[in-house]
DNA sequence: TTTAGCACTCGACGATGATGAGTGCTAACA
DNA sequence: TGTTAGCACTCATCATCGTCGAGTGCTAAA
């Protein structure tokens, strides 16, 4: 692989992902002056044909990166493309506002990025928060009724609301309250388990019939905070790219996307820590196999916490999107930071 | 309107729904058994193109009905369309599972709306939920941290975390705590604003550092409680329908969809009580001008609360999509109810 | 090794004509 | 007077066909 070759296969990839029209030797003699004429630069399409690194869609027409030559781009030929100054602007004023809440900060964020780039944007909260049960409080609000507070280490706050069978006194509640969170306490939310209900039942034999009920919402709650949770935005990007125009495609990718346990999988991925380009069939789904998705991993005090992803079609801005995903990465790892600090 | 022409109307209106295609005399006197020949028809077909009812596209082209034509549909020829049995079943069984947390319930519902309906569903949370507070309490997590946790009388949690500027003892704490549900208890949420606050700020006038934080993100709970909250489903339904055949209206249409603000106004509508329909231009917007939608109030003990909505095509089941919206408003009413008694 | 020249391929596009669904009108009929 | 059969007419749809042009591969000369 020569150094023309290279240069030519850029330049073919370049221009592809700009116009979206199978680029001919013509156009990249003009356009990107190598220096060599078009005859020449037709020879060396023939060559990069046969590595298997371009295609031609029908005889005479220009020329189109495979998924091995965009595999080829990523490895080899990509520039760093700095973000205009401009956008990282704008990513840090963002992360400078207060968010009250963190699954606002995370849609936020997911947000954000959608708007800056033109593609369908993704992001997955902490895998399986291992967190330990900081706080637990059961706040009475009818004889029938309480409300469950659990708070985890990393600041995640869950409530259930509670019904019991029978009509239960403040006094009692709070001293149930009060001898669950005692037996619970610094425990990983893990734990909460059949295993540790009985164990602490038996203990609470009295209150069998609240205890039950509160299990019952704490498991709930455990499993729910248990599931990474994925938001999505930047679902109608798509609809403005070329490869998109046909009603039949956006269904059957949208309907793909809709289902979290997909985006799930797609964002663990090879779940590596930092940048990871997969492309076309490597995403192995034929529902999305004219996609290529980036993905980023995010940290809370270092520790790998969640991933970032976009996913446009394999003709995407593989660079520009890989710098605006590293930089969002970057500053919602440290939003964290301080968060987790306080 | 003679009944011969309503028949005509009717039978244009039945098969272009179930059709998509402009219809002719000669299909209307073959499918529907008039008792009269195609020519027949073709002059009724005339006199109620003449009264605005339907339009022809182009020339020699069958009927459509117009937006004058559904309205009429609606407000004189509709059968109550009885669910098909094993449709009510499945409403009905939906609603007899548990829902831990209310959001979850109105989304599914909303969820389940659009898996019984090829059109769009949304539902709007109560409207300017006027509740009062019926619990308040600070959750300490760490020196700098706490959660509060607001309860009010129509079940629903909110729970902000808090961060203080300087650190606050749990007992300290505890005590602002109580001081604060003394004073808002029983009180209409909506009155949690500066007046109150410099009210209560006076007589905590130590800890008026730690008031200040809470105060903060009480209101921030307030105010995101106060807005009707709207659920939208089935997005991807409609591009089944042949009328998004083309991407670009697909794009104008669910863009226009994403926008809560606008959800809210055209559920809002006409806020009467009870069914309501907007057919075409009536919703008076282009972006949506050739689609119409079925809304419907549904209420807890007897008060109305909030919307139900299905928006499809103009071209949409009208009959059928009412009858599901009624059952499904009918049902959530009851488990609203009975979670409310309790 | 590079380049100019040339014949060739093939999709895109516009014009053309056939097809057929559907209409309005008229005249005959009950 | 209302209904119907017949007929001429309209117009969207679709397939066909020729043109155009971008782009290629090959060859021979520089």
């Amino acid at each position: 692989m020569d150094e023309r070759k290279q240069k030519v296969l850029r330049a073919i990839i370049m221009d592809y992902i700009s116009t979206a029209d199978p680029v001919g030797s013509r156009t990249i003699a003009k356009k990107y002056n190598l220096g060599v004429s078009s005859a020449t630069i037709r020879n060396e399409m023939a060559d990069l044909e046969e590595m298997g690194l371009i295609e031609q869609p029908h005889t005479s027409s220009g020329r189109v990166p495979s998924d091995k030559g965009y595999r080829y781009y990523v490895d080899h030929l990509m520039d760093e493309d700095d973000l205009v100054g401009g956008e990282k602007d704008i990513i840090r004023a963002f992360f400078t506002d207060r968010f009250n809440r963190l699954d606002q900060l995370y849609h936020e964020t997911c947000k954000v990025l959608s708007e800056l780039s033109p593609y369908v944007t993704m992001i997955m909260t902490p895998v399986k928060s291992s967190g330990t049960l900081e706080q637990l409080q059961l706040i009475p609000v009818s004889p029938f009724q309480a409300v469950l507070v659990l708070v985890t280490d990393v600041g995640l706050v869950h409530h259930r609301t509670v019904d019991f069978p029978v009509p239960v006194s403040e006094e009692r509640l709070k001293e149930v309250g009060q001898i669950l969170f005692k037996r619970l306490k610094g425990r990983n939310i893990d734990d909460v388990n059949i295993t540790l209900m009985r164990e602490i039942s038996g203990e609470l034999k009295e209150e069998l019939d609240i205890v039950d009920s509160v299990f019952e919402m704490m498991s709930d709650a455990v499993k729910s905070s248990g599931e990474e949770k994925v938001f999505l935005e930047g679902t109608l990007n798509i609809l403005n790219q070329p490869e998109f125009n046909d009603v039949k495609k956006v269904k059957e990718v949208l309907s793909f996307l809709q289902d979290e346990k997909i985006l799930r999988e797609l964002l663990h991925g090879k779940n590596g820590i930092g940048m990871n380009f997969s492309i076309g069939d490597e995403l192995s789904h034929d529902e999305i196999n004219r996609c290529s998705m980036i993905t980023c991993t995010y940290s809370i005090n270092g520790n790998t916490m969640g991933n970032i992803g976009i996913l446009g079609p394999t003709r995407m801005e593989y660079a520009r999107s890989a710098s605006l995903i590293k930089e969002v990465a970057k500053e919602l790892s440290n939003v964290l930071d301080h968060n987790e600090k306080k």
